[in-house]
DNA sequence: TGTCAACTGTCAGCGGCTGACACTAATCTC
DNA sequence: GAGATTAGTGTCAGCCGCTGACAGTTGACA
C-alpha cells in the first residue's frame, strides 16, 4: 500500500513536478479530445497548452493513443484487483458480473486524483465513436479478456490452454460488455448508473439468447 | 448475376487495366507484409514492385490497413450472404454456425481468382498476429456484428433497439469465434480444416461454460 | 560545491497520407 | 477517323505522428 501511495503522491521534487506535467498534459489531451475530436486534435495543440516540447509530450505518453486510453488503463486494473478479490464460491460469470459493478463503484475517487469523473465519461464516448480509438480500445480489451481467462480458470483449477470454457465464457461475457458500453455511448443518459443498469440488463439476456427459441417470449427465456 | 459478373471481369481496356493494377498491388502488397511484417512494410516497396507512384497506392486502397484487408472484406460478405440463406427453422444461433461453416467451404474459389488460398491464410495469421492490424480487424467485426444483429432481429421479427437478445447473441458468437481464430493462429496447424474443427468445439462449448458449476467435469457440461 | 543523473528542448528526418495540377491514354461523339 | 471528354496516373509540396541524437538545464546527493 505504501508503495501505491508514494506512485500517487511522490515525494520527492522532481518526481512531483514530473507528476505535475503528467497531469497537466494528460488533461490538455483529453481536454482537447472531447473538445473538438481526437483526430482534430494534433499533439503540437496540446504541448501548447501545456507549454512543453513536443518531444516532452512522447517521453510521457509512447503515442498521442496512450494518452487517450489512460484512465481507462486504471479502471481496468481495477476491475483486476476486484475479481482476484471474489469469493471462490461464486461461479466463474457470476464473478466477473459482481467485479465490474464492484469496480464502477469504487473507482470513482481514483480517477477524481486525476482528472474529473466527467471528463472521463466524455472520453470513454469519445472513445467508443472515434473509430481508431475504438478498435485499440478492442485490441486493448482482447489483452485484457486474456488476463481474466487465466484468472478464471486458476480460480477453477483448470488450464486455459487445453479446456476452452475459461476463454469461451470470458469472450462472451466481454462480448456482451462491449455491446453495452456502445449502446450506452449512443444513448442520451451519459449516467454511470445509467451504464450500471444496463450492464445488469444485458448480461441476464446472455442465457435467454443462447436459448434455441426466441418466439416464446422476450426475456423471459425459453422455459 | 451478369453485374457481378462485370464486376469481376471487366470488359474495357480501361476497366482492365484498372483490376490489373490493383491485384497486383494487392498482391505485392500481402507479399512484403507476410514476408517481412506489416509495419516493417513501406508503401514506397509496395509501389516500387509494381512500378507505380504511391499516390496511385492511395487511389485504389484508403490506406495501407485496407490493402491488409481486401481479402477478409470478401470473406465477410460472403458469411453475411450465407446467413440470409439460412432456412427461417433454424435458431439464431445454429444459422449463424452453420453460416460461417457454409460460408468457409464456399469462398476458396473467389479467393483463388485474385491470390491463393495459402496466401491468405498466412495474411489472417499476420494479422492476428501485428497488434495494430489486429485492433482494426476488430473494429471490422464490430461493424460486421452490427449487420448480423439486425439480420437475426429480422430473422426473428424483433427490435434490435428494444430486444438485446439478438446483440447479445451476436456478442458472444463472435466472441467465441475470435478466441478461435486467436489460438488457430497461436497453433502449429494451419490448414483450413484445423480452422473448421476448432470453430466447431468452441462453439459447442459456449452452453457449458455459462452454466454455473464447471467441477461437474470438462467438456460435458452441468448434466 | 561539485558531480551525476534525470528531464527537457532543439533539430533533423522518416513514413503515412492528402490536395492541387498537369499529363497521358481510353472512351465517346460526330 | 479526328477531336472532345474523362478516367487514371505522376509529380510535387506539405501536414502530422513519431523517433534518434545531442546539448542544455536542473534536482539529488555526497
Amino acid at each position: 500500500m505504501t508503495d501505491e501511495q508514494q506512485a500517487v503522491y511522490p515525494t520527492g521534487l522532481r518526481e512531483r513536478k514530473k507528476r505535475r506535467t503528467r497531469d497537466a498534459l494528460l488533461h490538455a489531451a483529453l481536454d482537447l479530445f472531447t473538445g473538438q475530436g481526437y483526430e482534430e486534435t494534433t499533439v503540437d495543440e496540446i504541448v501548447d497548452a501545456v507549454e512543453v516540447s513536443q518531444r516532452t509530450f512522447f517521453r510521457y505518453f509512447a503515442s498521442k493513443e496512450e494518452a487517450a486510453f489512460a484512465i481507462q488503463e486504471m479502471v481496468e486494473s481495477h476491475f483486476l484487483s476486484e475479481l482476484r478479490r471474489r469469493p471462490a464460491s461464486e461461479a466463474p460469470f457470476e464473478a466477473m458480473r459482481s467485479a465490474v459493478l464492484c469496480a464502477w463503484n469504487s473507482i470513482g475517487e481514483a480517477i477524481e486524483a486525476i482528472i474529473t469523473v466527467e471528463l472521463h465519461m466524455r472520453t470513454y464516448r469519445m472513445i467508443e465513436s472515434t473509430p481508431s480509438l475504438l478498435a485499440a480500445h478492442l485490441r486493448r480489451s482482447v489483452d485484457l479478456e486474456n488476463q481474466v481467462a487465466l484468472l478464471i480458470a486458476e480460480r477453477e483449477g483448470l488450464d486455459v490452454r487445453t479446456d476452452p470454457r475459461p476463454r469461451v465464457a470470458v469472450a462472451a461475457f466481454s462480448g456482451v460488455m462491449r455491446v453495452t458500453g456502445q449502446l450506452w455511448g449512443h444513448g442520451r443518459d451519459t449516467s454511470m448508473d445509467s451504464l450500471r443498469a444496463l450492464t445488469e440488463v444485458y448480461l441476464d439476456q446472455l442465457g435467454p439468447a443462447l436459448a434455441g427459441n426466441w418466439r416464446a417470449g422476450a426475456g423471459a427465456g425459453p422455459g
